[in-house]
DNA sequence: TGACAAGGGGTTGCATACAATCCATGAATA
DNA sequence: TATTCATGGATTGTATGCAACCCCTTGTCA
């Protein structure tokens, strides 16, 4: 396990939450390495989007203005919309048994109420199908995207009706795939993608109120 | 200028092709700085997507199979598409007209058979839009996918006609943002990246002879 | 002649030391 | 009392030394 992977996991662990300082000596020490890796480490989630450095200031957990989660929902339902879409037709049956089951795995813990699960598993379920969809190049210049829902701690603020949506969009993106049909895999994604958004966001339009 | 936009403008600049090692010592010295900003700097530019670092084997330019530039156009249409569409809205008349005016320089810089300076100016041209668009957190993590033309070298393949057609449509892209006009700016700007990927990659479509 | 193993040069990974910068605290003065 | 400036601690930025690793070369043996 690298450095960079143990403090992303930090951050989307929860340990430090957006707006948080992440000081070189103090992960340094508490992961027992030197702060030349903690450095390298820090610089790399930067680009990644999940870091936030200012010059001889230091590093912090990003925050996201409101304005930019509506976007970032918006981007995602295009981006993810294609990386379904492309799936159908890139995927095979293994690769749609696994996302299925996957997809399962979170209906499960999500009625056990295993909230860290869901995060993690939900993380890997849109993150698998990013990959079939497209490639590990693009997946990755991806993640940070579906990372800052992660850091939102989505799933906190759903109700059980906006659960029960979001798990059944899984599953239907799974079967979607396996049908080998692009519109209907794209169309669901698109559909869970908003669906986050509003139990997020709340209602938009407040503009015309 | 720190260490890091130094060695992304040796790599964007095509000093070093892709494929290309990128040694740490050979960069230090180059710069006049120790190994260690180098090191940062490659495992930034990593992240963004430009290097590809292997552990114990060094940094390289990164390399796009051809099928994943064929999803890199597509998903620039949709990313930025949704850029010029929100562009439209939330750009300012004084942003329009630094947009028209960068499409402005591009067409002169064209015409005058300026490669370098069109390569530049392009880049800024998406940057600025996106930046516009979304915001300069969203940006950054979009950047390496609009890098990824660049890396290419994108028109050294343009003819006549396609170089036209391109400047043409910054200019137009510039035009429908100032006229406030959500649904052709995103038009544009997906004929844009479209007509590019026609010229890069050839007539799609190989699959049925 | 071919294959495999040992050695050596070179490169990266990590740790530590020092320099530069920032920020907060407190004292001095208007 | 409020403001400014200086000073100190703390944190980041950079340089350098050493260890680990990879790969190429070379030599030996079948």
């Amino acid at each position: 396990m690298s450095v960079v992977d143990d403090v992303r996991s930090l951050i989307l662990g929860g340990q430090y939450a957006p707006g948080d300082r992440l000081g070189e000596v103090e992960l340094a020490e508490a992961l027992g390495v030197s702060r030349t890796p903690v450095r390298d480490a820090l610089r790399r989630l930067q680009s990644e989007g999940l870091v936030d450095i200012t010059a001889n200031k230091g590093a912090r957990v990003v925050e996201y203005p409101r304005q930019d989660l509506e976007t970032i929902f918006e981007l995602r339902a295009r981006i993810e919309g294609l990386a379904a879409r492309q799936a159908t037709a890139l995927a095979t049956p293994q690769d749609a048994d696994a996302l299925h089951e996957v997809a399962v795995a979170i209906r499960e813990h999500a009625e056990r109420g295993d909230q860290d699960a869901v995060y993690r598993l939900n993380a890997e379920f849109h993150q698998s199908l990013v990959r079939l969809g497209s490639s590990a190049v693009l997946a990755q210049s991806i993640s940070s995207l579906i990372h800052s829902a992660v850091l939102l701690r989505t799933y906190s603020s759903f109700d059980e009706e906006a659960m029960r949506r979001s798990v059944n969009h899984h599953i239907e993106i799974a079967a979607a795939i396996r049908a080998g049909d692009p519109e209907w895999a794209e169309a669901v994604m698109r559909a869970h993608l908003f669906s986050a958004r509003a139990s997020l966001l709340g209602p938009r339009r407040q503009e015309n109120e």
